[in-house]
DNA sequence: AGCACGCCGACT
DNA sequence: GTCGGCGTGCTC
């Protein structure tokens, strides 16, 4: 018997497989981790593949040394996926591997959890009557069971409970305890369907991919629950997945109330030894129901009723870093392969997942009105030009330190938002127009006050602040665009007495960092709340009644396509945050161009308004979904390497262009905007291609990449960031 | 990735 | 004459 290994290396020497003898009489199965002689060493590897025949030469063949495990680690489902995204997405298969195991079974560095138990003896002689302490042990025993030790002990005292031990009355078991993460207990409240929730639960019933279309506010988290429920019934699991999960932890909290010990959670604050624990719960299908965020779509569950992707239109479900992939992409794969249903649920649907709903490939479900049946916020913008002329060069306009007095006055909440963490964007010399950049990254350096420090927010570098330009000398040096740290100082000084709390990922990064602001939050009464994007995310107060955003222009002026969409979306879930009890919120937004379309639309609440010029603007232009992106980013520690090996691909792909002069919509090649990451040296290529022909021009341009070339290639599809 | 092999410079 | 620099190439 022969077995095709992929060796657990991330190097694109070894990305194919290498095929080893599997010795006489050892069990070996595809999926299996291995331990393989491979050059001088022993390496991991992962069997793929065992067959009869082999096709190198079977003189050099070498044996499998051993298995990892006594089982598959790596299910069917899971190998089928790894070979379609290494096919589709041009990703190495070992590092698609790697996605679908926690990173803590690869170090080993997680030990299982043991705890000690004790429980009464089968047969035992009862202590002496002047042993009072042991008495009352052997009656709780008898009463409760069998008990972890350190609390029987904590409760009675050590010394009796280990006399108990020593006379043989209770006997001692180690037993290994699955950790599971920590949540806020909530009361499961079964809240009556509106009419269009009963709706919605009931059209999403098929094997396809639906839309859920519902307002902010509208019960889109019960309508899931719902549908998870009927999957449960029908004995299936089910996989949600929301934006990086701890933004969110009442919708955790949820979920464990409604389905308590099948749910599993998967994201990125949890401790190694949970994570793991929480995988194992999974893989042998203790856990029903997986919550998680991104990476939460390759858990190992098997026997998929529904998966759900809540915020479908979240950025967040793209992955930045290596290997890339795109959430909706592994969602589709695994629908199919289990034949089940996939619901992506928004209020502001990504405009390619909407069209696709209008084109028929998605089913659209409509949601239109909250569950309270509460108005929208209303929307006021303010001029920030006009402020200025009449000589108010604040952060904050006339009418929202007004509504944020009334506010206080009335010991209500608010939220102010900010898209930008830290004191200021950058520290700019005044005289020469001096930027401090990080020298690994090529980016400008944010100010944080507090430390009194500028930080690189790719590389997490920090540099002294500047008090001096180290180009010109001068020491007149100016903040750029604010941030977080600054609103919340400005606040301060406005309300003394009133709790300003700040969440940005400064403040979050510690475990349960979000859990812990919000809850302090919600007894600030009044209390102002100055926050990044992850204030946006559901979590209801009742009490905020009123959102100030500062700069929405931010997000607008970015040479990106998607730039505006994003803005609508911001703008819409920030909004969502204000007024949901019974008396409506407010929303004031600032901006410096007020007529933009953008906010035209988005005070209205007016999505569909917006998708239809959108979209319009997308087929005149050419741009997704009526063309396809394709970057090829090179990077290399070498900036000639890369430049050459860049400009090596680009003539090869000039080729293919003079055979598809049409579908070609454009093709370049630069410096990628951020020039140098982390010390490496970035250059790309970029082209857009008619859909006519996109799928055979996008492989041809696979094909170009010289596998020989020192640089690390990254292949990206209809990217969404361009960095 | 890591390790061996191999071909040119400055050292006891 | 040799030790060692890291470019190139291979690992079933």
């Amino acid at each position: 018997m022969f077995a095709k290994v992929i060796i657990d290396q991330d190097a694109k020497a070894l990305d194919r497989e290498f095929e080893y003898i599997v010795p006489q009489g050892m069990a070996v199965s595809e999926g299996m981790r291995v331990l393989v002689p491979f050059g001088a060493r022993l390496l991991q590897g992962f069997v793929v593949e065992l067959s009869q025949s082999c096709e190198f030469d079977q003189s050099k063949l070498k044996e499998i040394d051993r298995t990892v495990e006594d089982f598959a680690v790596i299910k069917p489902e899971m190998l089928a996926l790894m070979r379609h995204m290494a096919d589709k997405l041009h990703l190495k298969l070992a590092s698609c591997l790697r996605l679908f195991l926690p990173a803590e079974m690869r170090t080993d560095k997680v030990r299982e959890l043991v705890v000690r138990f004790v429980s009464l003896a089968q047969d035992f002689e009862m202590p002496s009557a002047r042993a009072k302490k042991q008495l009352e042990i052997v009656e709780f025993l008898k009463e409760n069971g069998k008990q972890k030790f350190a609390d029987v002990s904590n409760q009675f005292g050590y010394a009796p409970l280990s006399a108990l031990v020593k006379n043989g009355v209770v006997i001692v078991e180690n037993e290994q305890i699955l950790r599971a993460p920590e949540f806020d207990k909530l009361q499961q409240e079964h809240r009556k369907l509106t009419d269009l929730q009963t709706r919605a639960v009931e059209t999403i019933c098929e094997n396809k991919t639906y839309l859920l279309h519902g307002v902010t506010g509208s019960g889109k988290t019960e309508v899931y629950m719902c549908l998870i429920e009927r999957q449960l019934e029908r004995g299936k699991s089910a996989l949600m997945l929301v934006p990086e999960i701890s933004l969110t932890p009442q919708v955790l909290a949820n979920f464990k109330a409604r389905f308590g010990d099948q749910v599993a959670l998967i994201h990125s604050g949890l401790s190694a030894g949970e994570r793991f624990d929480e995988w194992k719960r999974i893989f042998f299908g203790q856990a029903k129901v997986v919550v998680g965020a991104r990476s939460a779509i390759f858990s190992p569950i098997e026997n998929l009723g529904i998966i759900i992707i809540d915020e479908e239109h979240e950025q967040s479900y793209v992955s930045e870093n290596n290997p890339r992939y795109d959430t909706h992409d592994i969602a589709q794969f695994r629908r199919a392969y289990n034949d089940c249903t996939l619901v992506l649920g928004s209020a502001t649907p990504s405009i390619d997942s909407y069209a696709k709903a209008i084109d028929g490939e998605f089913q659209l479900v409509e949601m239109p009105v909250r569950v309270n049946g509460m108005e929208m916020p209303k929307i006021q913008i303010i001029d920030m030009m006009m402020e200025l002329r009449h000589g108010n060069n604040n952060i904050f306009s006339m009418p929202l330190m007004f509504e944020l007095k009334d506010i206080v006055e009335r010991k209500k909440q608010a939220m102010i938002f900010i898209n930008r963490r830290g004191f200021s964007s950058f520290q700019r010399c005044r005289q020469c127009g001096y930027v401090a950049k990080c020298s690994d990254c090529d980016v400008a350096l944010v100010y944080h006050r507090f430390e009194n420090k500028l930080k690189c927010h790719y590389c997490g570098k920090r540099y002294h602040a500047l008090d001096v330009c180290p180009s010109c000398g001068s020491t007149d040096i100016k903040q750029g665009a604010i941030g977080t740290e600054r609103v919340v100082e400005e606040l301060r000084k406005m309300f003394p007495d009133v709790p300003i709390l700040r969440m940005d990922n400064d403040t979050t990064s510690v475990k349960n960092g979000h859990r812990k602001i919000l809850n302090e939050f919600r007894a600030c009464k009044p209390g102002i709340l100055v926050g990044t994007q992850m204030i946006a995310k559901g979590h209801d107060f009742e009490d905020v009644l009123l959102v100030g955003i500062v700069d929405a222009d931010q997000s607008l002026y970015q040479a990106d396509f998607r730039s505006i969409g994003r803005t609508f979306q911001l703008i819409t879930q920030v909004a969502g945050r204000a007024g949901r009890s019974a008396t409506q919120g407010k929303v004031i937004l600032q901006t410096y161009s007020p007529n933009h379309y953008v906010y035209r639309f988005a005070t209205n609440y007016d999505y569909k308004g917006f998708f239809k010029k959108e979209i319009n603007l997308r087929k005149v232009t050419k741009f997704p979904p009526y063309a396809r992106i394709v970057r090829v980013l090179f990077s290399h520690e070498n900036e000639k390497v890369v430049a050459e090996e860049c400009k090596e691909c680009f003539e090869k792909i000039k080729e293919i262009k003079e055979d598809a002069p049409d579908e070609f919509v454009y093709l370049d090649v630069m410096k990628a905007p951020l020039n140098k990451i982390k010390n490496k040296f970035r250059y790309q290529i970029m082209m857009r291609f008619a859909l006519s022909r996109a799928d055979e021009l996008e492989k041809q341009v696979f094909d170009c990449i010289n596998p020989k070339c020192k640089s690390s290639v990254f292949f990206e599809i209809n990217p969404n960031n361009l960095s």
